[in-house]
DNA sequence: TATTGTTATACTCTATAACTATA
DNA sequence: TATAGTTATAGAGTATAACAATA
């Protein structure tokens, strides 16, 4: 799905700066997500794993923070991370309001194991591309976010 | 939401041009797609529309192929798009198995309305930006798109 | 009173596969 | 047999509001 595709940006004149990102993260949104989704699982869930492998636990304010998802949605993630034994809850013991989530062994086993795929996967994507030029790519995504965010307040 | 976020690329040290290309995405698809909903359309029902502001009509399969969207979710967004009396669907007089979608008289005036604003909208992100800047990013984006896709394959 | 998280509502979108009609 | 589009299903996302428990 586009939010704009390029066909807008022809229609508008619009910069063609929008159009490249967009294309762009269309490309790699397939790339990404159909390769999760064949190791089983969803973007979103793979999201909430990705957050929860760094750290012991997260409560969910914070993972909505660090993945971009809403609470609401974030309930229904959990709740089918802890159906299929992969994430649980724990009432905090500081602030008993807060809910912090956590990987089970088997969530994280499971995260190291399509985590480990998923990482090859993309990595063949820049097999072989100088340094450098990845270097100046990624500035540019940097600075097309900065504009982004100023215009955002 | 993220397929990939800025934790996991910490945790499994991927391309950092990955972690700035998801946050450079979440940032411009917060910052357009929530500008659209207060239009009262969704960012895919935008991209129908964009699609068809330009051509006569396009049946369903092209439809597909130019906004990215699968053709069973196109069903759906055409059926609201029908109910709210910005779009029709036509039988192809060639092809009978064919669908053309247009828009209607009101569909028309709706896009145009709401693009002029969007366009607007986006536009604050580039003012003042130079030129030169804009087509070094530009091409950036354009490189990775050609790394994801010559991996696709 | 403010915050954390859950629940509920209603809609939209995604992917996928099975199906119908037509070619 | 292949293609165009629809239908069905399950999962996920949005926004919003109300709510309980806790701070």
């Amino acid at each position: 799905m586009s939010t704009l595709d390029a066909t807008l940006c022809t229609t508008l004149r619009l910069p063609a700066t929008i159009g490249e990102m967009t294309q762009a993260w269309h490309a790699f949104e397939q790339f990404a997500s159909r390769h999760l989704r064949r190791q089983g699982l969803t973007p979103a869930q793979f999201a909430v794993l990705s957050a929860l492998a760094a750290v012991t636990a997260l409560s969910c304010k914070t993972l909505s923070e660090q993945t971009g998802i809403t609470k609401g949605s974030l309930t229904g993630i959990v709740d089918r991370l802890e159906q299929n034994g992969l994430a649980q809850r724990v009432v905090s013991r500081e602030d008993r309001r807060s809910h912090l989530v956590n990987l089970t062994d088997e969530g994280r086993a499971t995260f190291e194991r399509v985590a480990e795929k998923h990482f090859a996967h993309l990595q063949q994507a820049f097999e072989g591309v100088d340094r450098e030029e990845l270097t100046d790519i990624e500035a540019g995504f940097r600075r097309f976010r900065q504009l982004i965010n100023h215009a955002s307040r």
